[in-house]
DNA sequence: TATTGTTATTGGTTCAACCAATATACCAAA
DNA sequence: TTTGGTATATTGGTTGAACCAATAACAATA
């Protein structure tokens, strides 16, 4: 089928260009940099366009900037965070597996916890939320989604909701290959009803326990498929 | 004492601004921002403060801006990051109780898991760094943050690094007080020692035990102190 | 030596102009 | 009527130059 196109603006070609500088290790932590008007011009862009991509890299916590002084390169291990991770999935091919691997690991941790959470928490308004999306005639992968949301919200902690939000964003292109495969579909399908149950039945030790399955089912398939590189989840 | 002035850029007051008016409502999903021609004008900001504004909107999964189309707002519900719940904490400060406990559960969940993960996986040169950093004069502060750190670190997964930032970042603030209590500089000592030894001995078990016990104390400790608003912890 | 004032450097902001992608309205061909 | 093209207006993207403001580096002074 058809894939978006990914444009890109200017600034996030140069910000792209300097993360790569800097998670290569070309650029040391506490290293200054050139003042802006000499990286823009050695760039070959505007200042302006060059400031624009020196905010999103202040805000991936890679640099600091200040008026009078200069810019300077920080230890990301100090104070990168999770949007960082999606930056060095694009940009280092070559680490994809590791971060993967450690992703899925954290997956494994949070989202039995988020689904004991949400069998003690669930309103009638996430009851019905499940209602609604069982019976509705989306498809697989988008029911999927949003039954993730649900029980993250269900939970009343807003930051499942943000790690929920991470890990879509992080597995959505996974997604198409790993509904692909038919007993997929079928775990994934049987998944759906159980978990609703068991939270709607506020059952929350089963809640649990049919997240965990299902993650780890998944989480192996995964594993395989990156470590085998081939078609199949 | 005296306290760090917080100096602002006027892109960073813009931005503030218009996150405040997503976060109160003010700014509904979906709706379509005026040019940034016309905002700029209104606001009586250059249009490039503003823009440097709306990339940083943008990596917080707050808008989307779109050439020859125009700025939309997004649901940060379904795009919002970590990175957002900061500023969160900054700007609506009658949300900061309910945000710390839902900070505060996420850390019962995810810190004894790096601690056993630590034990499992800690190499030499992490022995190393817990010893150096035992051994040294650094402050009780300097001593906590760098332990969790190693910890973080000898768990080999990148991920629990990131989340530790974000973690020290909201608790940064808060650590000054938490840490003029006697009883709290006690038990924090005593932390020290044994969560060192049971990850250096490879004691998975222990560790997580451990850590556990430490970070319950501790939320009981700051949730004590929310709820009662004074300078107790 | 320590303090204070001066100057240079560097990021922050503004202004004005033009480029490029998108949406819109309209038209022509099938 | 539908489809595809074309012209135009709208809107974000980029550039250049100038000036403001904070900081650092240095010189002058006590």
């Amino acid at each position: 089928m058809f894939t978006e196109i990914n444009k890109k603006n200017l600034s996030d070609e140069v910000a792209s260009q300097i993360i790569n500088r800097i998670m290569s290790g070309a650029l040391i932590p506490g290293e200054k940099l050139p003042p802006e008007r000499e990286v823009s011009e050695k760039m070959n862009v505007n200042r302006h366009t060059l400031r624009e991509a020196l905010r999103k890299l202040e805000s991936l916590g890679l640099l600091s900037v200040r008026q009078g002084d200069g810019i300077y390169i920080k230890d990301y291990r100090d104070s990168g965070n999770l949007e960082l991770l999606k930056h060095i999935l694009y940009l280092k091919k070559d680490k994809t597996t590791d971060v993967f691997k450690d992703i899925l690991e954290l997956r494994r941790v949070i989202s039995p916890e988020m689904a004991e959470k949400a069998a003690l928490k669930r309103t009638e308004s996430d009851i019905e939320a499940f209602h609604q999306i069982l019976g509705s005639d989306k498809s697989l992968i988008e029911k999927d989604i949003a039954i993730h949301q649900i029980i993250a919200k269900a939970g009343n902690n807003i930051l499942y909701i943000f790690i929920l939000n991470f890990f879509n964003d992080i597995f959505k292109d996974f997604g198409q290959l790993y509904f692909k495969i038919e007993e997929n579909k079928k775990v994934t399908a049987k998944f759906h009803i159980e978990i609703s149950k068991a939270v709607i039945a506020g059952d929350a030790k089963s809640a649990r326990k049919i997240m965990n399955d299902v993650i780890v089912y998944a989480e192996k398939k995964i594993l395989n498929y990156l470590e085998n590189n081939d078609d199949k989840i």
